[in-house]
DNA sequence: CAGGATTTAATATCTATACATTAGCTTTTC
DNA sequence: GAAAAGCTAATGTATAGATATTAAATCCTG
């Protein structure tokens, strides 16, 4: 299932130098806080240059693994369980990968003036925005409500994109580049109008995810989705091997 | 707010190529597709030896801006929201970061057999578990029930450990190193127990967070988190700048 | 013995070069 | 003209140095 095997023969040297200390950290052979022997010893070790071992290491200091300082050498890090790789649902692919039939129904598509949103975080307005509503179905029963703002300030394109038949969503994705985005997560009771639209009760439990998407200070996107609590949930995972070349 | 200025002056030059290139691609001056100098050129144009070039471009293609391939070049990548930094609360700092008096109760501590868990992933056994059941409170009002298994095979060591003081979690974090985690996360409806516990009505909407952590392919613990859906939230935040040296 | 000055052990960066590997391009051959 | 063979441009890996930077450790002074 989790493939972890350190991959002990790979193809380059640096990688599997990598490998070989990494699976002592994993083995808890080399514990947090441990001192890891200096590039000069693991050099001599593997009769390779010092370029090749501070490449290896670099790399897991890169993943977090360990850390290290000048003159203090190199320790095994504490693991941190702060942060996780949470995987943004592609709500079509999802849908599709259950083996049901997708659909897209956008229900409102207009410009909105500058008062109708919210104020950027830095008490600036955000200028007009094109509002798009829709509900995303799987086998013609819906599971979620999207509100999305694109502000056309910041992509003024998006004035002239046809989002029948496109979501806004890969829309963005595609054309434009961004740098940052943040996600709120939260379980809320369906109101009245939700639970009409998503054919469940009111006060029913449903994921809301707030997302909002920026190009450096300029925010792009606010995206507000909320998921039937009964029909999707999100995975998140965090291994400290993923990641590097 | 979001501090992206790239310090074009960094101390090193490695880094400073790679700032440069990722403020061109940012700003959008070389979009998505578009093709980037050769590392030959852009060693004539920073007048520094390939191998300095190279390590620059090796960290922007570890954060998932540019993508190169042999004889093809360089390429900017394009942008796939597909995986976030999601930001595990540290339940207590959270409540105290409120200005709430932080509590901790365990309910329950007890040996659990092999029979009363779930199986794992590939369908074998986990073993004995230690199960601690508990609720975290602000200021005496309920915010979170944790349900956790801790699998003695994996983890002989938590037997002894007390956790009438301290919470599994932060003890588990300090003491036993990890590989991997996954987290489910999905809006329920409180049942009538959660809903006593939590001291809200039955089926107000909860946040429930489902962690399971690996040490290679050994299962160490399950938990189940269940916060109050109007009490918590989660944020999760993914800019390609975050990580390397 | 406290606190400043010096040494020194470690990582950090950089250079110049060499060879390996890949895949697009070109030429040859049938 | 299509498949095979060879060429070449680009990145990938590795080497053996050199110098810079940092901070721990030690020594030296008042």
């Amino acid at each position: 299932m989790h493939d972890h095997a350190p991959d002990i023969r790979s193809a380059t040297l640096h990688a599997r130098i990598r490998a070989e200390v990494e699976a002592r950290i994993l083995s808890g052979e080399w514990k947090p806080g441990d001192r890891l022997p200096t590039e000069t010893e693991l050099m001599a070790r593997y009769g390779c240059s010092r370029m090749t071992v501070n490449k290896a290491m670099a790399s897991l200091v890169a993943t977090g693994l360990i850390s290290r300082n000048r003159r203090a050498g190199t320790v095994v890090a504490h693991p941190r369980m702060h942060a996780a790789v949470l995987t943004i649902p592609d709500i079509r692919a999802d849908i599709e990968a259950r083996g049901a039939r997708y659909g897209y129904r956008p229900l409102l598509d207009e410009m909105r003036p500058p008062c109708c949103v919210h104020l950027g975080a830095e008490g600036h307005h955000l200028g007009q925005s094109r509002f798009i509503k829709s509900v995303h179905l799987a086998d013609d029963s819906p599971v979620l409500i999207e509100d999305r703002h694109i502000f056309l300030d910041a992509v003024p394109n998006a004035a002239a994109a046809d989002f029948h038949i496109e979501q806004p969503g890969p829309w963005l994705v595609a054309h434009v580049p961004w740098t940052e985005a943040e996600h709120r997560i939260a379980a809320i009771a369906a109101d009245a109008l939700t639970a009409r639209t998503l054919e469940v009760g009111v006060g029913a439990p449903c994921l809301l995810v707030e997302r909002r998407t920026w190009r450096d200070d300029e925010t792009l996107t606010i995206a507000r989705q909320v998921f039937r609590g009964d029909a999707f949930d999100l995975t998140a995972r965090f291994g400290p091997k993923q990641g590097l070349s």
